[in-house]
DNA sequence: ACAAAAGTGTTAAGCGTACACCCATGT
DNA sequence: ACATGGGTGTACGCTTAACACTTTTGT
């Protein structure tokens, strides 16, 4: 939108932020990648990510580098790992290419990886550092830059343990109006089983938060589905209730 | 590859380790803290932590410094958050203690924090670099070293959360021989609530991997209580038929 | 009429919770 | 004998899991 402060913001060159941004496509567990097709000779697929500024906390960090790659703002981004093997900054085409891009000179990194959710339907944009950012599925990945292979692999698990804890962050994934079925299948993507629909009907009622509209699907060859949307309201009365325990 | 002989260690001054080592004293969750009681005139507490290594990793710097600051060995550390905001290395005294014992010009630090549980009956050893290790009560903390206060209040939420996911942590508290109340008065430490103690032994016996001993408790003014141990081939016969579903 | 997905209720088992008394030991 | 903590069983309510048929819509 406006200028970005680059003038005024000093890169750190030793710490990293990464930004695992998960949705749903297709049925399927993806992740957002960028794609390295600049100038310089290096090909290949990375996460969202960037060396932190002097000034800036790491929180700040992970998003002003989720909006700076993507476009996406207002995204609740969660720090849940960081990676500091020396071995993660030691393939040359890698460094190679960070250094490219950085105008630094870098040594080893730790990184701190962060975890986001998104609605699939959410246009990315593209900018000027890459010049795509592509949804692939994180069970047919490429061999990424780095360790991003591994950093991937550690969020998927970590998204399965945060939902547990915040059941709301299954509505990052989902559009505003939802039906009953889009639901089931985005529970079921995450945990990666199946769930009985009759005692996923009775749940999701249970909860008292998932409330129906009156609009229905339309155009689909079969019966059409209620569509349903989530009430932030509601969620908050009852889940500071149970935390006041 | 060709540089792995070094011998000399070489502070990478950018990211530092701390360890939170929790254990149960005298019925109260306590911290292990380093006091600073050294030439230099600062006077305080803080978690044992410090710089990383060029070229450890940092699981292996967790492990070296617990085993520096502490003597112990061979205790599980698990990472759980790490904390970069710039203003953490902003107090002076905190400041000028740190370049005095690293001998280093140090600006921002990002600090990753690990946990761990111990026996409290576990003898710490006092070394060159802290005179003294204490067991201090987490809710009777002096102020201590940067942000160490906010780590600390982050690590006692995150075993919580541990004990939920990995129960076998519990017994890192307790001696290898342990009687059913002094299992209860764990779990009610960890979780800061009372628990009934019918229903507490109906739990431990459904575990499975809680098997009673021939001891019992002697010199006690009133009925001897049994000893348990914790049986960690049951454990992990248990664990590895749930995390397969 | 047929294909395709939506929607709906009951039962059984397991789990958590609440609750009160007798037992063994040292003084 | 008394004081102290150890150890035990039952009943209720809630949650979970298993399971099959009718409804609506477009072609």
């Amino acid at each position: 939108m406006e200028t970005q402060d680059i003038h005024v913001e000093i890169l750190y060159p030793h710490v990293s932020v990464d930004c695992v941004l998960l949705s749903v496509v297709e049925d399927k567990l993806c992740v957002l990648l960028a794609e390295l097709t600049r100038e310089n000779d290096v090909k290949g697929f990375k996460l969202p990510g960037s060396l932190i500024y002097e000034t800036e906390n790491l929180d700040q960090a992970a998003s002003r580098i989720l909006k700076e790659s993507t476009g996406l703002t207002r995204i609740p981004l969660k720090q849940f790992q960081s990676f500091g093997d020396p071995a993660r900054t030691t393939n040359k085409d890698d460094v190679h290419w960070l250094e490219n891009a950085s105008k630094l000179k870098v040594g080893r990194i730790v990184t701190v990886a962060y975890l986001a959710l998104c609605k699939a339907r959410k246009r990315t944009n593209t900018n000027e550092r890459y010049n795509t950012a592509h949804w692939i599925p994180v069970d047919e990945l490429p061999r990424l830059l780095f360790d991003h292979n591994d950093i991937i692999k550690a969020a998927v698990q970590a998204v399965r343990r945060w939902v547990d804890v915040e059941p709301k962050i299954v509505f990052d994934y989902l559009p505003s109006k939802f039906t009953v079925t889009e639901l089931r299948r985005t529970y079921e993507i995450i945990y990666d089983k199946k769930l009985d629909v009759r005692n996923f009907h009775k749940k999701m009622n249970s909860f008292g938060y998932i409330v129906p509209t009156n609009e229905m699907e339309e155009g689909v060859p079969h019966r059409s589905a209620r569509f349903y949307r989530f009430d932030p309201a509601k969620y908050k009365k009852i889940y500071s209730k149970l935390s006041n325990n």
